[in-house]
DNA sequence: AACCATACCAACCGCAAAGTT
DNA sequence: AAACTTTGCGGTTGGTATGGT
């Protein structure tokens, strides 16, 4: 015990970072792997912990992160992964293979819980026989727009950084990198990809590092069934269910049999 | 136009598990 | 086995954009 807290010390950076950060981020990994964050800002001569260079890595610099714009089926998935693990961000995320633990659950702070009370309200007051309008509000997902403004900022900065750099390593990873956030920003912009097939296998072929940490997460997650005890139900249902409803093509009918378990849980 | 309230997201913090010596 | 280090996770918060008055 008596781990001391890696953000304390005196010079360490917090706060946003910025996009000159994020490249030696970006590059240095590029070079040596993700891992080992202890080296990474001793290394690099970033200014920030360890904490704060992974969390950085994971939640917006990874390549294959789509951002913003859940689709309906992606929201149905979390809402019933959430009813049957709770909130295991991280293991509802290796579900999501391109959203991040944080992503998911920033969204479900601040839109489904709503959406969610609000539609319990509702079937309340329905099922006290007072009259209701439809309402309009309970389908409708409010997504900003400037959501994914930063990630462009980044995606532009890169471009131009590799532009003016000579072609190495780096550079064609970068490339790379920034041709993955460009279709991501084209899904986003054209805003016409419900949750598909091909959405899967993106996630899990193009990236191997997010299908690497997805093996590692769904271990996990078969692990916490007979750990703690918190009524985690079997997962290879889930699975089963994740198949299912990728090959159906994501419709929300098919979860009814998933929420009565659920309920029954 | 200015102010205020709300919504949203990026990042931080503390804790615990896992790994290492 | 114990002590220590590193990593990962979930809860929370601060800053900022947006909408309403």
């Amino acid at each position: 015990m008596g781990r001391p807290p890696c953000c304390d010390k005196i010079g360490i950076k917090k706060g946003p970072w910025t996009p000159e950060e994020d490249i030696i981020l970006v590059s240095y990994i590029q070079e040596h792997g993700p891992g080992n964050w202890r080296s990474v800002p001793t290394n690099t001569g970033l200014l920030r912990c360890s904490k704060s260079c992974r969390l950085r890595w994971t939640n917006y610099l990874r390549p294959g992160i789509k951002r913003g714009n859940f689709t309906p089926h992606e929201e149905g998935m979390i809402i019933h992964l959430q009813a049957l693990l709770g909130n295991k961000w991280a293991s509802i995320a290796s579900y999501l293979p391109q959203r991040t633990d944080n992503d998911i659950k920033n969204y479900w702070n601040t839109h489904l819980k709503k959406k969610l009370n609000k539609s319990e309200s509702e079937e309340r007051i329905i099922s006290e026989n007072i009259p209701l309008q439809p309402s309009a509000a309970r389908n409708t997902i409010n997504h900003r727009s400037t959501y994914a403004s930063s990630t462009e900022n980044i995606s532009r900065l890169l471009e131009g950084w590799m532009r003016a750099s000579p072609k190495s390593s780096t550079a064609n990873f970068l490339e790379q990198k920034s041709q993955n956030r460009t279709n991501d920003l084209m899904d986003h912009h054209n805003d016409q990809s419900p949750y598909e097939q091909g959405s899967w296998d993106q996630g899990f072929h193009v990236h191997p590092k997010n299908s690497e940490e997805n093996v590692k997460c769904d271990h996990d997650v078969q692990e916490d069934g007979d750990g703690d005890g918190d009524a985690t139900p079997p997962l290879t249902f889930i699975e089963k269910w994740l198949l299912e409803e990728t090959n159906t093509g994501g419709q929300m009918e098919v979860m009814s049999p998933l929420m009565e378990l659920s309920n029954m849980l």
